[in-house]
DNA sequence: TGTAATGATACCATATTAGTATCATTTGTC
DNA sequence: GACAAATGATACTAATATGGTATCATTACA
């Protein structure tokens, strides 16, 4: 069971690396110093892009730089990109229709669990990480 | 992104029902009762009999009980079970072979992540479900 | 107008998760 | 002992998620 995955942590050293060098960066540069495949790295900062955390310049010059500051970059709006909703294990009986959803101990539990780690992952933000 | 997966869910439910009833249960009893098919739930049920959570009777009358007492089987076990270790999210950059890794920020910020959600899930056993 | 950049999209490979099928083994009951 | 009722072991298949490639379109600077 893996908390991170693979892209999200390329996309986390990619907003470091970015946020270090103050300027607009392109592909090639974060290739090169990441050793990131060149097509997935594209695919990464395309996603963060569309996203609303990374602004993109095309033609030459080109790059990406970081939309807002980041200290307001959290590892959570990263992961949600990347790896969807967190707290999605719903119950898995009957389809999900279960009819004991409102006092379900389990789920309640559960719950709580997801929650404390999504308060842990939105505190931290990439200032923190470079 | 999900935390638990369908056969830890299963699991749990499973073992809930059995520390339910203090008894011996068959798979058919549980299949009847949780609705899960019944190859997946005789498979989990035999997992947790090799992970040393439930014991197992053969032959006619036979089936599961709990090895030990409910306060002691944690959301944690049962999740290392069909999950896995959780925090393998290491360097994914350099094959693994990072010589960054003694200081790098990113690295220590996710293992205490890991390490808080691990505390949690060792919190929560199975009497606390029922 | 050429070329250096990203945008969009479709595709492929591998791993993990979810589930099935089958046969062997043990054990209680008649 | 024979038989049936249970689990043990193992191998297989299907679906989904992850990790990654390939290709062409679009934009914008020089
Ligand atoms: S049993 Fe359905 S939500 Fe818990
Ligand atoms: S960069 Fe390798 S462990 Fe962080």
């Amino acid at each position: 069971m893996k908390l991170i995955t693979r892209n999200t942590d390329y996309a986390l050293r990619a907003l470091c690396y970015i946020a270090k060098r103050k300027n607009i960066v392109a592909v090639d540069e974060l290739v090169k110093k990441l050793g990131v495949p060149r097509p997935f790295m594209r695919k990464i900062l395309q996603q963060l892009n569309k996203a609303g955390i990374l602004v993109s310049y095309k033609g030459q010059g080109g790059g990406f730089r970081l939309k807002v500051n980041p200290e307001k970059i959290y590892l959570f709006q990263i992961m949600r990109v990347f790896q969807g909703k967190v707290g999605l294990s719903g119950c898995f009986l009957k389809k999900d229709i279960c009819p004991n959803k409102g006092e379900c101990v389990l789920r309640k539990k559960i719950h709580s669990i997801e929650a404390d780690v999504l308060r842990q992952l939105k505190r931290v933000n990439i200032a923190s990480l470079v």
